[in-house]
DNA sequence: CGTGCTGTTGAGGACGATCAATGACGGTGG
DNA sequence: CCACCGTCATTGATCGTCCTCAACAGCACG
C-alpha cells in the first residue's frame, strides 16, 4: 500500500521500519471525523484506502477544504509541531476509508534512525504547501469554470498516482463546492456547462471525465507539480560517518548526507 | 537578528552554528527579486532586514502573492526540497531588503549536525502552510473588507514578531491587492471603507491602524496562529546517544531526540 | 411510506471587475 | 529650480459572475 514513500525519496528498509509499527485501525464511514477539530491524540493516522479532506469548519455552518487526501497520505502532519495552532482543522473521510495508526513516539524515533525519513516529513509539507498554493491560486484568479476544472483534473491525477486509474469522479458536489469555495447551486450549474463543452459527461448519479486534455486546457493544469512528488525517487542518499564532532561533545559523530539529483 | 530560529527551538550552538555560515549579501531595491522565477542557485537566501513576497507571475501580466516574509524567515525553503516543480515562483522585495546567502551544502551539513534545525525547517514549512491554509480561506469565504483587514491584521503582527511595532503600514495597494486577490482599484475602495468606520487612517501617503482591536474582530483575525510560531520555544530537545545501531551497519549511532511540551 | 440528502432550475440582487479619466507624488535630468 | 515622466491612488459608470432564496425532483435510507 505504501508505495508513496518510496515516491517521496526513503529507502527500503526505512520503509519497512515504518511499515512494522503501523497498525492498522477501523474502517471510516463517509463525512465522519478521522482527525476531530481540536483533538490531538498521540498518533498519526495515514490514509491506507479511500479519499479525506482537510477542511476547517465555518462559523456559519458550512466549511473549507483545503485538500484532499489519498490513499498513502497522512492525515495530519500539519498537527505535529505545531501543537496547540491547529485546533480549528480537521479531516474527514470523503469515501468510506482504511485508516492506519502510528503512535507519535515511534513516528519520532523512527524519523530518527532514518534520516530519509525525515526529510520525506519535510518534503511531503513543502508537498502540502504546494497544493495549497495552487489552490489559493485558483480561487483568487479563475472562474468558477476553470477552478472545477482544475478540481477534477487534480483528483485524477491523484488518483492515478496512487494506482486507480479511472475517469470517475468521486466526490460529490457539496465537496466539491466546498473546496472550490463556491455554492453547491453553482458547481451544479458548471458542472452542466462542462458538459456542454464536452468534457464532461453523467451517468445517473455519478459523472465520468470525457475529455481529459481539454479539461487539463480549460484549467491550465500541468500534472508536473503532482509528478516531482515521485521525481525525487532519483535523489541519491549517500551515508558515510564524518569525523566533525568536537572532544568531548555528548552528541555523536552524524552521518553526513550527500543530496544529489540522479 | 535571528531570534526567530529561537522562536522555533533551535538551540544555542545550532543558531551560533547557522550564523557563522550565513554570507551577508547586497541590499536590495523594492521590486527587484530576490529568488528570480525558475532559477535555482546553490544556495539559500535568508531575509535580514525588509519585507519580501512570494509571488507568482500570471500570463495576464498580474501576479499574485501567496505570501509576504519578514527578517529571519528563509526565502525558498519551498525550492530546495522539490527542485523542479517551483520553477514559477519567486520572491521579490516588497520594501527595500538586506539579505543574507547560505551554500546549500553548509544548510545540509547542518541540518545534519544540528537536529534541532531540521526539526526547525520542518516547523517552518509547516507554518507556511499554515498561513497558505488562512489566506485561502480569507480569499474563498470573506468579503473584500474582511480580507484586507486580515491581512492588515497578519501584517503588523508579524513585524511586531520580529520586533518592529508600528501601526504604518509599508504595503501598497497594489501590493495588498496582488495578496488579497483584488482589484487595485477595490482595495483603493476598500480602504476609504475602512476609514469611515474609523479603523483606519491616512496620513498624506501611508495609511495607519487607528484601532487594532475593531480590526482584528472585523477581520475574525486570531493573532494565535502567528504567536505559535514561536510558542513552541517550550519544547526541549534532549539528546542522547542510543546504541540502536545493527552490527555492520555503516551508519552512525542516531542522537534520540525527545519533544515535549513545557 | 415518510424522511433526508443531493442535485436541479428559476428569478433577483450584491459584490467586485472592468474601463476610462484625473490627480498626487517622487524621481530624473535639464 | 523646474519640467518631465512613471507609478500609485482615486473616482465614476457600467457590466458580469456568482450568491441568495425558494421550490422541486430523484434516490437512498430508515
Amino acid at each position: 500500500v505504501q508505495e508513496k514513500l518510496e515516491s517521496v525519496g526513503v529507502d527500503e528498509t526505512g520503509i519497512r521500519a515504518l511499515l512494522s509499527r503501523l497498525r492498522v485501525g477501523a474502517g471510516i464511514k463517509r463525512s465522519e471525523d478521522i482527525v476531530a477539530a481540536g483533538h490531538s491524540p498521540a498518533y498519526s493516522a495515514v490514509l491506507l484506502d479511500g479519499i479525506a479532506c482537510l477542511y476547517q469548519g465555518l462559523p456559519d455552518g458550512n466549511r473549507q477544504i483545503y485538500a484532499f487526501q489519498y490513499a498513502g497520505d497522512f492525515c495530519d502532519i500539519n498537527r505535529r509541531l505545531l501543537p496547540d495552532a491547529n485546533k480549528e482543522v480537521a479531516v474527514a473521510a470523503v469515501t468510506p476509508c482504511l485508516i492506519a495508526t502510528i503512535s507519535d513516539i515511534d513516528l519520532d524515533r523512527l524519523m530518527m534512525q532514518h534520516p530519509a525519513l525525515a526529510t520525506a516529513m519535510l518534503r511531503l509539507s513543502m508537498f502540502e504547501a504546494r497544493l495549497l498554493r495552487k489552490n489559493l491560486l485558483s480561487v483568487a484568479r479563475w472562474s468558477a469554470l476553470q477552478r472545477v476544472a482544475h478540481h477534477l483534473c487534480e483528483h485524477i491525477a491523484r488518483q492515478e498516482s496512487v494506482g486507480k486509474s479511472s475517469t470517475a469522479i468521486a466526490l460529490s458536489g457539496s465537496d466539491l463546492a466546498d473546496a472550490a469555495g463556491l455554492t453547491a447551486v453553482h458547481i451544479s450549474r458548471t458542472l452542466k456547462e462542462l458538459q456542454g463543452l464536452r468534457l464532461l459527461a453523467k451517468m445517473g448519479r455519478t459523472m465520468k471525465v470525457v475529455d481529459r486534455k481539454g479539461l487539463a486546457a480549460l484549467a491550465d493544469f500541468d500534472s508536473s507539480y503532482l509528478d516531482s512528488h515521485r521525481l525525487p525517487t532519483n535523489w541519491e542518499v549517500e551515508v558515510d560517518a564524518r569525523p566533525e564532532t568536537k572532544a568531548g561533545d555528548r552528541r555523536a559523530a552524524l552521518p553526513f548526507i550527500d543530496l544529489r539529483t540522479s
